[in-house]
DNA sequence: GTCTATAAATTGATAGAC
DNA sequence: GTCTATCAATTTATAGAC
């Protein structure tokens, strides 16, 4: 039953207008990285991201200082995920073999618990500034574990009939292919992609 | 020594002029995917490519239909080769596991020599009618795979603790990983990236 | 085949009212 | 905070001269 329009009752204790949580630079952002992994950040205009945000053009503009800020703040969103693994003491300490390990389980679950962020931090191409600057912390990331592999081959606990710059690819390039299909649909449990990408890599690898 | 201007010898045989061979439709498609595979499909313009090929845009109108027939050319060069490996004679006949192996490396070796279109493939994220046909054409290439390892777990020739539908993109997704990052620097052999991605691609699966 | 010129639509971004 | 209106630049694509 809904009360006539102009009732007293109506007018004093409007229905209360379903409202959303103001937005913030963080929440737009959640918005415009999963529209950007939907149809690509240059496939995407701001106007397609206002549409999912719900509201126009020029009030996303309030919020965010611009596409490329955006861009920005979602690569250095997975960027500082990753270094923080490399800083984690398990990953500087102990037998290189070891570190590998921890680093390509920790990887994956970062992968995964940050998903649309390192999703779009993988498509980058390099055509701006802030694309070079997030493609050049992604190689020095790249190199640490490069130096991984090659420690654990020399040590003999990783095959070595295989060039270790190569085998980093392979390692690394199965864990990033997950966000190829690891979407919503979540058939597999994140525990299971975990421990399946890391064993299959890690027997793949080994002397 | 070059001529004085206005000789005769200038007027009658004129400096041969650097010609480039004329321009087809396969030529420019080539320049094509290679600067949408430098700037992503949606960053390039039809500017960049008239660009690319060092002609005007209208020049470059005059050999192609458009941007979005150049895709998808593309795709469709990757898809059939693709498909011709599907049906090869070795990879529908025999035990699962052997035909499993098979795709894997004669996939490996499409996804090399025809690197730029099968790359270009794998970026497209289904914006348009054309993309999402491409997406439709990979899809059942993929349960084409999906199937192989399927039988080959069900035979008891692949591990069967990791669901076939996690093996097979792990799979799949370290192969197509390749195409992130073998490109014209080539330090290694064609042959030594098949012989590595089929070889730990099969010892992780290994029962 | 190649060019200049231009059309028609879209894009990232801003101005200013409420 | 949200809106309408608008701008300047870019983008896909075409017309028509040479």
């Amino acid at each position: 039953m809904k009360p006539a329009v102009g009732t007293v009752a109506a007018e004093r204790r409007p229905a209360p207008i379903p409202r959303r949580a103001p937005y913030d630079a963080t929440t737009l952002l959640e918005v415009a990285v999963t529209v950007f992994n939907e149809r690509g950040y240059d496939g995407t205009s701001m106007e397609d991201l206002a549409r999912a945000a719900g509201i126009t053009k020029s009030s996303f503009y309030h919020h965010v200082d611009g596409k490329e800020a955006l861009l920005a703040a979602a690569c250095d969103r997975a960027l500082d995920a990753l270094f923080a693994v490399r800083d984690e003491p398990a990953s500087t300490a102990g037998r290189a073999i070891d570190r590998f390990e921890y680093v390509l389980r920790r990887t994956t679950q970062i992968l995964l618990t940050e998903l649309p962020y390192v999703t779009l931090l993988l498509r980058v191409r390099g055509n701006t500034a802030t694309e070079l600057a997030a493609l050049e912390r992604r190689r020095e990331f790249d190199r640490f574990t490069a130096d991984l592999v090659t420690q654990a081959m020399a040590d003999g606990d990783l095959r070595s009939d295989i060039e270790p710059g190569l085998a980093t690819r392979l390692a690394f390039g199965t864990l990033n292919s997950v966000t190829e299909w690891y979407r919503v649909a979540r058939e597999t449990s994140p525990d299971a992609v975990v421990d399946g990408a890391v064993g299959v890599i890690v027997r793949g690898l080994q002397p």
